[in-house]
DNA sequence: AGAAAAATTTACCCTATGGTAAGAAAGCTA
DNA sequence: TAGCTTTCTTACCATAGGGTAAATTTTTCT
């Protein structure tokens, strides 16, 4: 709790009542691998702030194949923002990759903390800008890189992330079956 | 003009002095087709709210392929945003792909209209909040869709678009050649 | 309108990645 | 630690889409 508390501290004056707010709205919880937090086709009430461990958020094609959209670790938000913003049931599942320790909040109740606390919303707009440049940038890497090259770059953007996944998860993040990531790993190897 | 203060109240009151403060920092321009309005490699300080015509931004690698990160048109936004915020110099080029009238900002001034009017911080975190969802799910459909899904999605999305582009901009959105997005159209044709 | 330039289509072959399947390795559980 | 389950690797062939180039069509410019 207090990694969200400084987190949030050292981007924006936090009043004690505003601390004492998101306390009253949220609650520490341990989740093990392999648990589901959001499941597609659900409503989805619930975003999560991480504290440790690592989870993953992907949606199942018509074929049953899945897609993940993010891996969120350590100080990282996870939700299905798309049914959050579109009050929409989620079309995303989110599942912890290792056993997992969160802050979990009720995403309206979140959401209200900004006509509470309106020193909130330049906050939170910060956090969604530097969100939207990073995904323009991982938009502009799937168009312009190769399979190997987004491999790499996932790398070095996620050094630590290899740790907690499966390889099949990381080829599922990058738009290729984890034959081919298995290829690829080969082949990096060689040289 | 009237576009854009029409759409800000639509989602906010908007007091006179704000909107006094928006005409102050803004200038109503036309470009014409062809025209380069943000150059990669060069200082982003402009930001555009379209009020007719068509643009996009788009990036080029190493091979020299172009990639699109977005097509603009009426009432929708445009800039190198990756640059903006993160004070870095231009990786895209925002180009008018008609004949096309802007209200141009300046980025930083445009910025600072949250903390002399925080009425828009949460007007501008709307924006970005669905800005985001419409980014996921953009990756998701790139993730789990053919070509030919993500063109016949593409028309649906941008039923208007089509008659301001090139097909080379499309398949350039697409992650496709412009080749491959023929192909596609001859198969649509036969069924 | 006519000429020039640009974009599109088509055809050819090529390559990266996908799908299936089987065996090997790793990880989990009792 | 033995046995079971899941994941990873490898090999095979299949296929979607890429690259080049030439012919055709569309757009632009004067």
């Amino acid at each position: 709790m207090k990694d969200l508390i400084n987190k949030i501290k050292s981007s924006i004056d936090l009043t004690s009542e505003a601390e004492e707010f998101i306390y009253s709205i949220s609650e520490e919880k341990k989740f093990s691998k392999g648990e589901v937090l959001i499941r597609e086709g659900q409503a989805v009430k619930k975003t999560f702030f991480v504290t440790n461990g690592c989870l993953r958020s992907f949606c199942v094609d018509k074929n049953g194949k899945e897609h993940t959209l993010l891996f969120a670790i350590k100080n990282w938000w996870i939700s299905d923002y798309i049914a959050v913003h579109t009050d929409e049931l989620a079309t995303l599942t989110v599942e912890c990759l290792t056993e997992s320790s969160v802050i979990e909040f009720n995403a309206k109740e979140l959401d209200g903390i900004h006509a509470r606390f309106p020193e909130f919303e330049s906050y939170q707009r910060h956090n969604l800008e530097r969100h939207v440049v990073s995904l323009h940038k991982r938009i502009l890497n799937q168009l312009q890189l190769s399979a190997p090259e987004r491999y790499d770059l996932f790398l070095q953007q996620y050094p630590d992330i290899e740790q907690h996944t499966r390889n099949f998860h990381i080829a599922s993040y990058l738009g290729i079956t984890q034959q081919s990531l298995s290829r690829i790993r080969v082949e990096k190897v060689k040289k």
